[in-house]
RNA sequence: GGGCGUAUAGCUCAGUGGUAGAGCACUGUAUUGACAUUGCAGGGGUCGGAAGUUCAACUCUUCCUACGCCCACCA
């Protein structure tokens, strides 16, 4: 029993319905116990965040992939959960607090903290009802947050046992600080932008009565922060630089503060820049860091002027005069820095060199700075300049961790896809730096170090542990410092399954043949694999035992993230994977780009033109943004929006949603089996052989990743073989006056619904709902779609049935665009003739005349020559089969000129293939060295050709 | 400075060593039962430029041009 469709289709009548079926039903994760799993992570969305466009593209990807594995039998897992995101939670509670005259300091550590969990269970779920209405078919039941208990055990565990292994160290030394948030960011964290700047150029006056050789008694430097100079400890000059070579060892006298630094050779200083020599900040700049240590400076004695704000301190000598203490480092909210008071003050004490330039009428101009574009860094979240400074930080010893995720991209181990992407990481991941994981944040797993009066550490799972190292009686202060977020989320392809709570026991399938030993077990989509149950029932009884969710499913299969996060998360999962596990987190890891607005521009707020994805699927249905976003991701490219485009797939739902409807009309329903039914119309075992070819193409499209082939493919079928063709054809048999209870209408019946079957099962993975919806409006079903199997149409098609299909198509078509180029009305219903009708047009004439007569607008063909008086010749062919000829007289219809000119069209036409074909073919060359079947085709080619120059020549004459 | 990517129909994009495809847009046309969120037919491309390899290059190689991205950096 089918029920009956509404007239148009309306995706918001469905989509929530049958969501909320799915999760309650258990759909998303169906018992299957014994099943080979499959699994993959969804990368953790922050819990602040709400669902943008380029969340919608990675979340359908992955449930296309999650979706098509499920309905192949795998024992599909999709784990979700949200990241506790540290700075931009903590952010997001901060603001609102300000919006009501409040701070994060008016409470203490833990009022803070339960506030922000408070905010957390109040507003963190957005985003996970926003993916919801995406249609993902996550397992929700076992929803994950990065600060979940177990999370944090696994967090600890993993820091101590790093610890311990030597691979998590404490180092004072510059990090890049965010005076506005106040804590260290990583390298990744910071951006570079250029922004308009300047570059002065001091005096610092030689000590002791020195000179250069050229009698001046100063050195000349240039900076772009001349506000650091406060804190300078030496001038670089380069050791080979003449110029300055009698005066390395001796001492300039600081301007301002007097202090006396030494003049030090550096290679770190470029002679041909400027006056070749730099002055040296090591405690604010990194470059200058590495010159200060070189010079003999530790880090614990170099100077540092700014406090964490960014606001000039005194310095450990005491030299900063009272006047700059306070100044913010530069000018903000209109009141100047300290970058213009202390340009004002060389100035004004004579030290300051002025810029002198020329203007558009050749004048000179002198001000006291050259303007200059500079790179400058900034905190990706915090939107202010980085500030280099002098802090202990935890850090994390990446370049040890790297060696292994290197190894596996290399060996193959791990697959990126696109390949492109492998030099990029190579590049990275071979020169990486120290990670600096401590935030000096509130809301995040808090380091488990803790300090005792003396500054020694102890690192421990808990208090306990480290005060049993300390030692009873030792007091203990727990570190103030909170973990990187990534280095928590680094650990989500087995945290989210129980690590370390319960034991990992790799569970491994046998290496089968060649592959024996192979260490990759990425599951195979080869059509020998995909049989289904048979096949898989071979590995059966090892995924069958009683294994755990950890060992079952980690490795995950399948990582799918945008490129933007492939050093922050992807790689950090991979150095974690190997450390804790031992294995790479998973076999194959996909890239898929950014999604542009229209224009091609990055989509951001402040330009206000973010596309949401909310009211795409408001206007046109989830089914239709993620048939786009299937369409157009080609590997790893960006997607630019096209807004008509996903109005162009909403048009596709409604097609398919109307050709269902025809189908109920006419009595068809749901298939009765999964196999393809025995068929005897042609027009059947036509549409069952273009079942199986778009089958295996989506199939191998899905091996590769190539969500736009398969999309495409599944698209092409419905539309142009399915509803254009298949329906038109069997039509006929539906017809007033066709018996319904005679063969051709069962088994049509039985075809069709299996073909339809067919299409919402292969489709379902791109437009979960509608298909659903269409499932089961065929008829009662035993089970969902979701859960649903993939295809087998495993089916002896008859050559001579598809040629003839094929033939009538060519026929009909070639038929439709001779009238239409003649004036004739489409709708006319013409006489026609075949003089010498090929054995194939014969029986298809034969067994489909009444398909023949509809769709190509005759009258029953007479076979034999046609009546002498004017007519039109159009033609009909299967594959390379030679073309049959029809004749169809048009006294009083036809204008002749008109068919001349066509037909005189198609003779120059094949003339000029015809004569490049003989050209190629009398080249000995080609037919020596081009290969057999190149030449075959070019001599089938010519034969054609030539057979319709005289063919049309022929019929040319006839018209006179 | 290093690396990567892209340049194909008006637009957005696929594509293959053997005479170019899709969607949208455009033109013409069709409307008494699946669908105008439609059907049918059609126009439109020297595949960024130059050279090379090859019997054959849009496809491979080199160079050039333009645009984009990533990393590093000029004190």
């Amino acid at each position: 029993m089918s029920t009956e469709l509404p007239t148009t289709f309306n995706p918001a009548d469905i989509e929530t319905r049958w969501y909320a079926h799915w999760e309650s039903s258990g759909g998303f994760r169906p018992e299957r116990p014994d099943a080979e799993p499959f699994t993959i992570v969804n990368p953790p969305p922050n819990v602040t965040g709400s669902l943008h466009i380029g969340h919608a593209l990675d979340n359908t990807l992955q449930d296309i992939v999650i979706r098509y594995e499920r309905m192949r039998g795998k024992d599909a897992l999709w784990v979700v959960g949200t990241d506790h995101a540290g700075i931009a939670t903590q952010m997001v509670v901060e603001r609102q607090m300000e919006e009501r005259q409040d701070k994060r300091t008016n409470y203490s550590r833990e009022q803070f903290v339960e506030k922000v969990w408070e905010w957390k269970r109040e507003s963190g779920g957005t985003i996970t009802n926003q993916l919801r209405r995406l249609g993902c078919s996550m397992d929700w039941s076992r929803e994950q947050f990065t600060m979940d208990e177990h999370f944090t055990k696994a967090v600890l565990k993993t820091f101590v046992d790093l610890y311990n292994d030597g691979l998590i160290y404490r180092d004072k030394r510059l990090v890049n600080w965010d005076p506005k948030l106040k804590t260290a960011i990583s390298d990744l964290e910071v951006e570079q932008q250029t922004i308009p700047g300047s570059f002065w150029h001091f005096k610092y006056p030689l000590a002791d009565g020195e000179t250069l050789a050229d009698g001046r008694n100063y050195i000349e430097v240039a900076t772009t922060r001349p506000e650091t100079m406060l804190a300078d400890m030496a001038v670089a000059v380069h050791p080979t630089d003449e110029r300055y070579a009698s005066v390395v060892g001796k001492h300039v006298v600081l301007p301002i503060t007097g202090r006396r630094i030494p003049i030090v050779a550096d290679e770190h200083a470029d002679p041909e820049l400027g006056s070749g020599a730099v002055k040296i900040t090591p405690g604010h700049d990194f470059n200058d860091f590495e010159v200060g240590k070189r010079a003999g400076i530790a880090a614990g004695e170099m100077l540092n002027m700014l406090d964490g704000d960014a606001n000039v301190c005194q310095t450990a000598d005491g030299l900063v005069p009272d006047e700059f203490i306070g100044l913010h480092r530069f000018r903000r909210d209109k009141i100047d820095g300290a970058r213009e008071a202390v340009v004002e003050r060389l100035k004004a004490d004579g030290f300051l060199i002025p810029h002198v330039s020329k203007n558009k009428k050749g004048e000179e101009v002198i001000s006291d700075a050259e303007p200059r574009q500079i790179a400058t860094p900034f905190g990706d979240r915090g939107g202010v300049v980085i500030e280099p400074w002098l802090t202990d930080q935890w850090y994390v010893d990446a370049e040890k961790l790297a060696a292994k995720p290197i190894q596996d991209v290399r060996d193959g181990t791990i697959e990126i896809v696109p390949k492109s992407w492998e030099k990029t990481f190579f590049n990275w991941m071979e020169n990486i730096q120290p990670w600096c994981v401590s935030r000096q944040l509130w809301w995040g797993h808090r380091i488990p170090a803790w300090f005792d009066a003396d500054g020694n550490v102890f690192v421990a799972e808990s208090e306990e542990e480290a005060q049993a190292q300390a030692g009873t009686g030792v007091q203990l202060t727990r570190d103030q410092d909170v973990l990187d977020t990534w280095f928590s989320s680094a650990l989500w392809p087995f945290a989210t399954l129980g690590w370390p709570e319960t034991e990992y026991t790799p569970v491994r399938p046998e290496p089968v043949g060649s592959e024996a030993g192979t260490k990759s077990q990425r599951p195979s989509f080869t059509s020998e694999e995909k049989s289904g149950a048979s096949t898989s029932s071979a590995r059966t009884g090892e995924w069958a035992e009683n294994r755990d969710l950890l060992s079952k499913h980690f490795p995950n299969n399948l990582l799918i993230s945008g490129f933007d996060i492939l050093f922050f998360w992807d790689a950090r999962m991979m150095m974690m994977g190997q450390y804790n596990m031992g294995e790479a987190p998973w076999p194959r890891l996909y890239l898929h780009g950014l999604v542009r607005a229209a224009d091609g521009a990055k989509m951001s707020k402040s330009k206000g033109n973010v596309v949401d994805p909310l009211g795409l699927i408001d206007q046109y249905g989830a089914d239709a943004l993620r048939f786009f976003m299937a369409a157009m991701e080609s590997q790893g490219r960006d997607i630019k929006m096209d807004e008509k485009r996903v109005e162009g797939y909403r048009n596709f739902a409604t097609k398919l949603w109307n050709a269902t409807r025809f189908c109920q009309s006419s009595g068809i329903g749901k298939s009765a089996t999964i196999k393809a039914p025995q068929a005897h119309l042609a027009a059947n075992q036509w549409i069952i052989g273009e079942v199986q070819q778009v089958c295996s193409e989506i199939e191998s499209a899905m091996e590769d990743l190539r969500f736009d082939a398969a999309a495409n493919a599944i698209y092409q079928f419905t539309w142009s073989k399915f509803c254009d063709w298949y329906l038109e054809l069997i039509k006929p048999v539906f017809a007033d006056g066709a018996d319904p209870e005679a063969m051709p209408a069962v088994e049509t019946r039985e075809i069709a619904g299996w073909a339809l079957d067919q299409i919402l099962v292969m489709l379902h993975p791109f437009m979960p709902f509608i298909t659903e919806e269409l499932w089961h409006s065929q008829g009662s079903r035993q089970y969902d779609l979701i859960t649903a199997s993939w295809p087998n149409p495993r089916a002896e098609v008859s050559k001579d049935a598809t040629d003839a299909i094929d033939w009538v198509i060519d026929l009909t078509t070639n038929m439709r665009s001779a009238k239409n180029e003649l004036g004739i009305p489409p709708g006319a219903k013409l006489a026609a003739f075949m003089p010498s009708p090929s054995s194939l047009a014969s029986s298809t004439i034969e067994r489909s005349s009444a398909a023949i007569e509809r769709l190509a607008r005759l009258t029953p063909v007479t076979i034999g020559e046609a009546p002498a008086g004017p007519a039109m010749q159009v033609t009909a062919q299967a594959g390379s089969g030679a073309a049959d000829v029809f004749v169809v007289p048009l006294e009083g219809i036809i204008d002749i000129d008109a068919e001349k000119s066509r037909l005189q069209k198609a003779l120059s036409a094949s003339q000029k293939e015809a004569k490049s074909l003989e050209g190629r073919l009398g080249n000995a060359n080609f037919i020596e060295r081009a290969k057999p079947e190149a030449v075959e085709k070019a001599r089938e080619d010519f034969a054609h050709h030539s057979g319709e120059v005289e063919r049309l020549k022929g019929a040319l004459e006839r018209l006179g």
